[in-house]
DNA sequence: CGTTGATTTGAGTAAGATCAAGTCGGGTGG
DNA sequence: CCACCCGACTTGATCTTACTCAAATCAACG
């Protein structure tokens, strides 16, 4: 297990994020203000917990690349995730607002997080409403994430639940600039996406064999392909609206 | 089924539900900028449908009386329930920011609303950066009670789920106002709250029934009372921290 | 080359779904 | 008042999905 720290912040003015097609311009002074309040760059080490569940707030942090989730447990060992973490996704804000972090947040890579100062979220409400909503807006898309979750959990069969979160994960992994060709990085766990799914590992492994052999999926070397995104989403009974520009602190 | 409409504001002066010792006080002039910015209370019928899947968003609304829940349906007919709302909870606001509902809202009982100007959100945000960050403090909340019902549908077995279930609308009930001895109302069918757990409702039968022969539940004449909370808690394996204060728009 | 984590396969089992009736209570219309 | 209807709840029987346990394979790594 490597080491994890808080080194200078990189900085805003040069983040590759900002720049995506995704992600929402700012106005003037917005981008000066968010850099000025950032504290540092945050490594965590795959594997490594980022924010300990039921810890009480540190920082909240936008994740600038890597992937993470945000999960549960349960005394016995079950564990719930809730919802992966991609680059440009904010976290902590529940912890911050609610004073104690209600679920833990592990690294899947490493990870690279952009960390802000302790009073950020109220000067960001005194100071710049029009961000202050972004902070709003990223609290809601993040709630219709784990409801997207949340039927697929509940009330869709196995072979729509893992379909649904490949395609949920490639699309958002293609907006954060992730894509490649026809194919984004994947560094999930078949133990990771049960987690996720409430699944066992077993049965998702035979559930992902199932989509291989029918051509929907590809995963090989770390990276996910989707053969046919019409056929991966009508198994998954899966339609999202498209995505409107989002916000990035 | 009878009619739905809009009426008349009711004073927010009289407010039932802001002296209740569960929700924050607030600052000069905050009470006053909320009562100018409602426009009207929205009573629909129960089983009637609140904001409509897919719909545009209308207005924000505050719960004043009565339940109702927030639900995904597939095309075949499945339906999932990502949450109960209650008394003082807030809904809309994810359809406001997001430009489209994700969910639909249905009343469980006959319900009432209290409904904001179109735009009220922004408004908050430039005027009263506290309520505005209440605002927030509400997504959020609403974010971590699906995160916990998350943990329920995935992990947690039928009996612990439905236990958990119990235990948390018991307490938000209460921190509602609606508790009265040992008892709060409960208007749920046994088919909501398989749609909410993502179970059967043959199987979430004889799951209560299972309850209420340990005597850890008793619900009769549309109310709910808990025998032991304790033990209630233990078999849900569901601990809560206590509630801090909420705010109330 | 042994260790470790991830994936895969097989066999047996159990939680919960589905199907099919039947009960109970509160309306509603005749 | 009574017959009927409807929705919610209950019960029994059967089936299936997905879980559990156990072991084998495989690749990466020191």
């Amino acid at each position: 297990m490597r080491r994890s720290g808080l080194d200078p912040p990189f900085p805003c003015e040069r983040c590759p994020l900002r720049p995506l097609p995704s992600f929402k311009r700012l106005q003037d002074g917005e981008l000066a203000f968010i850099a000025r309040r950032k504290v540092g760059q945050k490594h965590v080490v795959a594997g490594d917990t980022v924010v300990a569940e039921g810890e009480a707030a540190a920082h909240v942090f936008t994740l600038l690349s890597g992937w993470a989730f945000r999960f549960k447990t349960m005394s016995d060992g079950r564990r719930q995730i809730m919802s992966f973490l991609l680059p440009g996704d904010i976290l902590g804000l529940q912890a911050e607002l609610l004073d104690v972090a209600p679920h833990g947040v592990e690294a899947v890579t490493d990870v690279s997080l952009c960390a802000f100062a302790r009073d950020t979220v109220w000067s960001v409400y005194r100071v710049h409403p029009s961000l202050a909503l972004d902070l709003t807006w990223l609290a809601a898309h993040g709630e219709r994430l784990v409801d997207d979750a949340m039927l697929s959990v509940g009330r869709r069969t196995a072979m729509e639940s893992v379909a649904a979160l490949f395609v949920s994960l490639f699309k958002r992994a293609e907006s954060a600039g992730l894509r490649v060709e026809d194919s984004v990085p994947f560094p999930l766990t078949q133990t990771l996406i049960a987690d996720a799914l409430g699944l066992s590992a077993v049965h998702t492994n035979r559930t992902i064999q199932r989509l291989r052999r029918m051509g929907l999926v590809r995963i090989a070397d770390g990276r996910l392909a989707i053969g046919d995104l019409r056929s991966l989403r009508r198994v998954a009974q899966y339609w999202d609206q498209p995505a409107p520009l989002r916000p990035l602190f």
